[in-house]
This record gives C-alpha cells, sequence and structure tokens, in this order.
RNA sequence: GGAGGGGUGCCAGAGUGGCUAAAUGGGACGGGCUGUAAACCCGUUGGCGUACGCCUACGUUGGUUCGAAUCCAACCCCCUCCA
C-alpha cells in the first residue's frame, strides 16, 4: 500500500472516491510526477467528527499513503461564517470558546488517520484563523474582490438550491465561498498546496478557488470532489437511533463503532469496504462475490478494519471478540456496555421497568413498559414477562453481573 | 413601506370551538420471518401512575368562553406579490 508516488487518481477512482475532478488528465500528469500537496478543509461546528466526514479524512489517507502531503485545515475562521451548502438554513453561529473547544476534538481525531510531522509526505494541521481573523474589508475587497464574479458564484448548485428553494441566503452566508476560495489561494501561496478535496457539496467553493489563483497567480489548482455518501436504502450515512456516529470514542464507544459498521445493508458491504478499508481491491472483491449469510463474514471484516483505523486494533479485536460471545454464543461478554444497580435496592428488588431506564435502553419508564409489554426486554436472555418483575441479587452470575437485553443488537450489563 | 399567506408532535402534513395527546405518511423503536441483512407482516411512538386517571403540549404573551391547536389582540419569525 505505500508505494511512493503510486497512482492517487487511480487508488480513488477505483475505490470509488470520486464524484468530479477539475482535469482529470492534468491532475493525473501532475501527480504521477512526483509529490503533490492537497488539503481538504473541516469546519468546526462539532466537539468532533463523526463518519459522514469519514470519507474525506480517508481521501487524505490515500494521499498520504501514494507519497503526496496531505495538509488537513481547521476552519477556525470559517466557521464563524457558517458554510451554507447543502443546507437550507442558516447554521447557528458559535462563540469563538465553542469552536476553539470543537477544534480541540476534531484535531485528537485524525492522529488516527494520518501521521503528523516534519517529512515531506507528513500531514500538517493549519487553521484558517490565522489569515481570516485579520483581513481588512475594503483592502481585501479591493485585491480579491474585483477578480470574483457574482454572477458566477451565483450558477454554483450550492447558491443555486438555495435560492431556487426560496430559502434565505445571507450575505454573511454568502462569503462562506469568498473565503474559502482565499484559503485555497493562501495555501497555494503558503504551501505550495496545488489541490483541494471536498465532498460534491464543495465544488462550488473549490472552482471558486481555482479560479481566483489563475486570475491572480496565473497558477493551475485543481479540485476534485467525493460523491455524497447514502445507504443503499437512500438515507444519509451515520445516522443511528442514539445519533450520529462520531469518530471519538469518549462520544462513541469502539463496541458501538464495530457494531455500527457490522451492521450495514448487503448492499452496502462492497463499496463500504472500498471506501472505509485500506483491504486490496482482490481481496475486497472477493468479499463483495460472497452470497446469502456468508455475507456476515464480510461485514464482520468490515466492522473490523474500519474500526481498527479509528480506534486502533486492540480495540476493535476486542469489539470483535465482544460482539462474537454475545451474537454467537449468548453470553455475558466483557466489553459490553455497563450501567450501575444499586446494591440496596437490588436486595429489595427493583422494578424491570426501573433496570430499562438505568441501563439507558429507554428515556422514560413509559417507555421501559412499553418495550416489555412488547416482549423487546430480556434479562440473563429471558423474556420478562411482566413490567415491574423484580431484579434482585439472584439475578447476578458469578461476576456479580445481570445481562440486559432490549432488542436483538442491544446489551449491556448492569453491575453494582 | 403596501397587500396577502403561513408558523402543529423527530420530519412531512391534516385539523379550524368540545368526540384531539391531535388524522395520514415517513422515520425510529419493539415483535414475527431471517443471516445481528433486505423485503414483507404486526405493534409502539409526550410525561407520570398497574389502572377508570392526572399533568404538559399545536411560534410567544395576554384575552374571549363552561370549554381553544381551533376565536380575538399584541409581539416575534418565515414566505409571496407590489413599491
Amino acid at each position: 500500500m505505500n508505494t511512493q508516488n503510486s497512482d492517487l487518481n487511480g487508488v480513488l477512482e477505483d475505490r470509488q472516491f470520486i464524484h468530479q475532478i477539475t482535469d482529470r488528465d492534468g491532475l493525473a500528469a501532475l501527480t504521477a510526477g512526483g509529490p503533490v500537496t492537497g488539503y481538504i478543509g473541516f469546519d468546526c461546528t462539532a466537539p468532533s467528527l463523526h463518519v459522514g466526514s469519514l470519507v474525506q479524512i480517508m481521501m487524505l489517507r490515500h494521499m498520504q499513503q501514494c507519497g503526496h502531503k496531505p495538509i488537513v485545515l481547521m476552519g477556525g475562521g470559517t466557521t464563524k461564517i457558517g458554510d451554507p451548502s447543502g443546507r437550507d438554513e442558516t447554521r447557528q453561529l458559535l462563540d469563538d470558546d465553542g469552536i476553539a473547544a470543537n477544534m480541540a476534538g476534531i484535531k485528537k481525531v485524525f492522529s488516527n488517520f494520518l501521521k503528523f510531522g516534519n517529512g515531506p509526505s507528513d500531514a500538517v494541521m493549519v487553521n484558517n484563523a490565522d489569515w481570516l481573523d485579520d483581513l481588512e474589508y475594503i483592502p481585501f475587497l479591493r485585491e480579491y474582490g474585483s477578480h470574483m464574479s457574482v454572477n458566477r458564484m451565483m450558477g454554483f448548485e450550492s447558491v443555486k438550491l438555495r435560492l431556487d428553494r426560496q430559502q434565505n441566503l445571507s450575505f454573511l452566508e454568502f462569503n462562506y465561498m469568498v473565503l474559502q476560495a482565499y484559503d485555497f489561494l493562501e495555501l497555494s501561496r503558503r504551501m505550495d498546496c496545488v489541490l483541494q478535496l471536498g465532498g460534491s457539496d464543495q465544488w462550488g467553493n473549490i472552482v471558486s478557488g481555482i479560479d481566483l489563483a489563475r486570475r491572480l497567480d496565473s497558477k493551475t489548482l485543481y479540485g476534485l470532489t467525493s460523491p455524497l455518501i447514502t445507504t443503499s436504502s437512500g438515507a444519509k450515512m451515520g445516522k443511528t437511533a442514539s445519533g450520529a456516529v462520531w469518530l471519538d470514542a469518549g462520544q462513541v464507544t469502539p463496541y458501538d463503532y464495530w457494531q455500527f459498521w457490522r451492521s450495514v445493508d448487503d448492499a452496502d458491504v462492497g463499496r463500504f469496504l472500498r471506501l472505509f478499508t485500506d483491504l486490496p481491491l482482490d481481496e475486497i472483491a472477493r468479499l463483495e462475490s460472497l452470497e446469502g449469510s456468508e455475507v456476515n463474514a464480510a461485514k464482520v471484516i468490515l466492522a473490523t478494519q474500519a474500526t481498527t483505523l479509528c480506534h486502533g486494533a486492540d480495540a476493535a479485536s476486542a469489539a470483535e471478540g465482544t460482539a462474537q460471545k454475545t451474537f454467537a454464543y449468548g453470553a455475558a461478554a466483557d466489553g459490553l456496555p455497563t450501567f450501575h444497580l444499586d446494591n440496596e435496592k437490588l436486595a429489595a428488588g427493583i422494578p424491570a421497568f426501573e433496570v430499562v431506564v438505568a441501563s439507558g435502553f429507554a428515556k422514560s419508564n413509559g417507555e421501559a413498559r412499553k418495550l416489555i409489554r412488547g416482549g423487546g426486554v430480556r434479562i440473563n436472555d429471558v423474556v420478562v414477562g411482566d413490567e415491574s418483575q423484580a431484579v434482585t441479587g439472584d439475578d447476578l452470575n458469578s461476576d456479580g453481573q445481570v445481562k440486559l437485553s432490549v432488542g436483538k443488537k442491544r446489551h449491556a450489563l448492569g453491575i453494582i
């Protein structure tokens, strides 16, 4: 995998990362000729990144593995504007403290996927607040604004969609594109960055930057976007009942992360293996050809590979082990989520519905009761028939644990 | 600035004085069938109580009424057309 300057275009193409390229042949020639520097911007709108950003992260990873230099651009400045691309509604604006806190969380994620340092293909991280915060309005307008065409910007899908749907686009938001264009120019000047990657909704923003560099510096820059990743059922990927699938272990445990990948639709397995793992393509082709229940083996590999990238091999194999014990043997495996049971109450007997609430699987007593009535709750693998059935010390196993299951997939251990 | 339309539960979208915790669809969750899949079928989907029940909810705040998501007033926000 780590071939120096291997064909980045080819890799991204084969693994289905590419939606549009500004100049496919030009970029191919450039990347074949030696190491190039490319970037992706990440705004600090949340305390971590979730799987929705994983495609972007993986593209940077492939860049690095092909011997190129990836730049992670933290949008410390642009987050103050709020990217309107692909959304109907204006983003809620964050204050400086919120942005700084989010940035810290996001930075952590990248160290798992990229190698940072000073070497030629080591990743670097920069913050666009460094050059955006101090811009002066009139000088900026005169120097750069005169080279940007409103007519052209209005034509980009990201803007046009918003206008066509008659959703308000404030002047503030409209300037997001302007600043992102300037970012690209700035990075090309500072770090000789020639490539910007991004999601398909970033196309207009990327092209604006390319235009700007051509007009001002007579430089040729390149852009490449990835498709919006949806599940085969058409939904945006990365949401579950409990919320977004975050890449931070503090928000989504490695076990839950592993389960997320284990649970993907059959139809998505091959595509996801290509996008979200480093497995060689011939191996993926083999896994993809599995039929019927054998697909499950491919899903396990997908889950373990994806979890390894994000949380490390140890966490991944632990998650796999926990899952296997839980699902294949129905055992109370270590590594399941745990919740606290009060020892004194346990002596008196805790009603089953309260235990379900304590586990976090139900938000209210009523919800817990309904789950039990529907036959969806098991304690130590025995279906709970009565909502108020008492859970006592007798239900503890030799390790002092009670296994609680809600539905087929959600399991947890109650401990004293 | 003028004229008109609208803000309903996770989302979309009915309702336009009591029968409405609010139709219907989607999503989500649970059950069945399976392979921890898809499709399909069934159920649940504001909170509290085992329960006849109580409480909180239809942009915000007041008001009319025995009774309001539904009527009135003011305010906030969105949209359309005109200037």
